[in-house]
RNA sequence: GCGGAUGUAGCUCAGUUGGUUAGAGCACUGGAUUGUGAUUCCAGUGGUCGCGGGUUCGAGUCCCGUCAUCCGCCCCA
């Protein structure tokens, strides 16, 4: 088959059984988000380009290079949303959250991103995150770490790695920044291309360049951690303290500083062996100034951000499978023309008790018909002919064991509520 | 934006130095078994060989272009 249509590049589909995968990802997430009092928040897709580009940074790979950018009929510059938190921000306050008290919210929806497709990379992804405004103290800070992690847990992910960092705020940084460029000084000629742009743009980054060369020079580099001022240092014990009171093991990572230019202070991410070159599951960290630089009063906040296609990866490798898509659906198999009637109404009955059932009062046997439930992996086949309507009741089959029993056509609701929830084989 | 690999049936893949009518396994449809599936046996459906151009008597095979996928670099989720 050759189709006349195709995805656009770097985009996927989810189909069975991997959408379930996908919405039940989304479930477990809103469920776990819970428990912290992160309330839903649902933003456009699209934003108007400036958003992104001032709060994000003008320098980031992100900005310069891989947004969706594109005029509308007005010629207003609008722009695919490459993260979350920007728009959060917007929304927070333009919808004066500020004042109603509500100050914690999660999102789960596609991020756009013009980048070369490969392993974990896709064009458009799905992003799933928190965000926890208007509190400055450490434990906010575990707390959103926490959360990510009981949520890898929830999803049974194994071999995670939470590292963590300290990029200080406006004055330490400053600080340490000007104390960089002043030790690689006169050496600018020994770094890569790219490190001599970042000393002048965002000396920050040239920590984590992977250029080998580069890294033997800065191996001796005084650490940002150490250089933090008094109140920075203070607050990353605070956060160190709190991950240790909460269980959540973590590694200092020195050189993490993520890409995005409004982090301040803390700076986090859970890594995992089983994805490709692409290791990072998410990441987030503090954005103290953000608020304010966007027009509101002072508001610290944290929050994180993670690939949904890289839970699912890892997922995949480390986690239990999930059950198959009918495990709990009964497949109701009608024989012939008199049943059907009868058959539709039992459809309706066993739905209105909020369980699932496929009903077929197509042509063909029997044989036929439980092929068709078992390649589905149904839970049961239920059994209608003329046999069973004349004498009342209905045969009822356990796909997985074989076992089959008539059950009481009145009765046949209860029976199936009863097992619910009945071990059936999974895909 | 840069580098490498790959596109043949719904899926996973064979296909010789270019040679006549392109194959297998799985899946699907039908039958053995008019009402008992996930195991067997038999038969069948399914392909403009990613797309476009070129070389040639002849192209799935060689050349050019293009689209897409995978892997890596950069960077990130």
């Amino acid at each position: 088959m050759n189709p006349k249509f195709q995805a656009p590049r770097g985009t996927l589909d989810y189909t069975p059984p991997g959408s379930l995968a996908l919405r039940r990802l989304q479930e477990l997430a809103a469920e776990v988000f819970s428990r912290y009092g992160f309330l839903p928040l649902e933003t456009p897709i699209f934003e108007s380009t400036d958003l992104f580009t001032r709060s994000i940074g003008e320098e980031t790979d992100i900005v310069s290079k891989e947004m969706y950018t594109f005029p509308d009929k007005k010629g207003r510059s609008l722009t695919l949303r490459p993260e979350g938190t920007a728009s959060a921000v917007r929304a927070y306050l333009e919808r004066g959250l500020e004042d109603t008290g509500f100050s914690r919210f999660w999102y789960f929806g596609p991020m756009f991103r013009y980048e070369r497709p490969q392993a974990g990379r896709t064009r458009q992804f799905f992003q799933l995150g928190v965000e926890a405004f208007a509190d400055a103290g450490p434990a906010s800070d575990a707390e959103v770490i926490e959360c990510f992690w009981r949520l890898c847990e929830a999803l049974g992910l194994e071999g995670l790695q939470v590292k963590l960092n300290s990029v200080g705020c406006a004055a330490c940084r400053g600080a340490y920044t000007a104390a960089l460029k002043e030790r690689l000084r006169g050496r600018e000629g020994d770094v890569c291309e790219q490190c001599r742009t970042r000393l002048e743009k965002n000396p920050l980054r040239i920590l984590d360049c992977k250029v080998a060369a580069d890294q033997e020079l800065y191996r001796d580099l005084p650490k940002l951690v150490d250089s933090l001022c008094e109140a920075c240092a203070a607050h990353f014990a605070g956060v160190r303290g709190n991950l240790e009171l909460l269980g959540v093991a973590y590694v200092l990572e020195p050189r993490l500083v993520r890409g995005l230019d409004y982090y301040t202070r803390t700076a986090f991410e859970i890594t995992s062996g089983a994805l490709g070159a692409q290791d990072a599951v998410g990441g987030g960290g503090r954005y103290d100034l953000l608020v304010e630089q966007f027009g509101g009063r002072p508001t610290p906040a944290v929050g994180f951000a993670a690939g949904v296609e890289r839970l699912l990866m890892v997922a995949e490798k480390t986690a239990a499978s999930l059950p198959a898509p009918y495990a709990g659906t009964a497949y109701i198999a009608a024989l012939g023309e008199r049943v059907g009637r009868r058959a539709l109404e039992l459809a309706r009955d066993i739905r209105t008790e909020k369980l699932s059932c496929l009903l077929d009062l197509g042509p063909g046997g029997l044989g036929k018909k439980l092929k068709a439930a078992s390649r589905l992996a149904c839970g049961w086949a239920l059994i209608l002919g003329d046999a069973e309507l004349d004498s009342g009741n209905i045969a009822v089959k356990d796909l997985a064991s074989g076992e089959q029993k008539l059950v009481p056509l009145e009765g046949l609701v209860t029976y199936l509520k009863e097992r619910r929830g009945h071990p059936c084989r999974t895909s």
